[in-house]
DNA sequence: TTGCAGATTGACGCGAACGTAAAGGGAAGC
DNA sequence: GCTTCCCTTTACGTTCGCGTCAATCTGCAA
């Protein structure tokens, strides 16, 4: 995972040389989000492009980790869940007691998702039930 | 699904009986939310409660209803899709023409929702993969 | 040189989903 | 009768996640 957030392999089956580094707008227009949006979350504290002049440049990296924080939001993230969990991932000091705080953190993240995700299926089944009653309508 | 909408059953393992209504704090217990948010669905249309005097009480299908609306804001729908849902079960006039459009609508919330789904397992993958390796430096 | 496209900061705005008083009604118990 | 709860409505406040100007700057091409 932290493998992720280094770097990012380019699309697949496109020839074009992966550039290296990457303006708002690339990123804007590859993810469907504003630059506004990437700025916003710069504000927040959840990425930090380098800068040539005032222009902000982003790495493979920063746009892996821009990936990262998109799909935490997909799945219900706010804001601030997403940067507790990129400082977790963070390779921090690491004293025994962060260690098992971190690991118990997780723990209850996945159980919380875990938990969505049987919601998530119950919802599926249902609308995909109510599908097939309605195709026995037509 | 309409059954459910219809009526719930009551808690598995509780012998003590089922009551046929609720009041507002009742539900707002057991579903661990505040009375002003139940009050806050009803102002948006997604429940409607019977009343005593001026005091509301809700009916297990009142019950089951809410129970419906809050896995629903699990899920990540907004109150305006949970309502655009709940009317889609309501049992309308039915031309063929509706129907249809019901189906496509039906069918671009799986798609969404199973696109969520995939982001989840991702996640929970990622974050047990993490906890593997805070275990292994433990 | 003169645009023009795209970048920047700053500030205010906005909808969604409630929170939080404030002020009062109504039944129950002492 | 008085207090104590729990319920009610009304209404303004708050947080999150951006949207939307506005003013400015910076290259690059015609």
């Amino acid at each position: 995972m932290a493998a992720v957030l280094l770097d990012d392999a380019p699309a697949s089956g496109t020839p074009t040389a992966a550039p290296h580094s990457f303006t708002i707008s690339d990123l804007a227009r590859e993810f469907d989000v504003t630059p506004r949006t990437i700025r916003f979350y710069e504000g927040e504290g959840l990425i930090r492009p380098a800068r040539r002049g005032s222009q902000r440049l982003y790495s493979r990296a920063d746009r892996a980790r821009l990936a990262w924080i998109l799909r935490g939001r997909s799945v219900g993230f706010t804001l601030a869940d997403i940067r507790e969990l990129l400082d977790l991932y963070a390779p921090g000091p690491a004293r025994r007691g962060q260690l098992k705080a971190t690991l118990a953190k997780s723990r209850d993240r996945i159980a919380a998702l875990e938990a969505q995700r049987d919601a998530l299926d119950a919802t599926i089944a249902e609308l995909a039930d109510f599908c097939r009653t309605l195709e026995q309508k037509l």
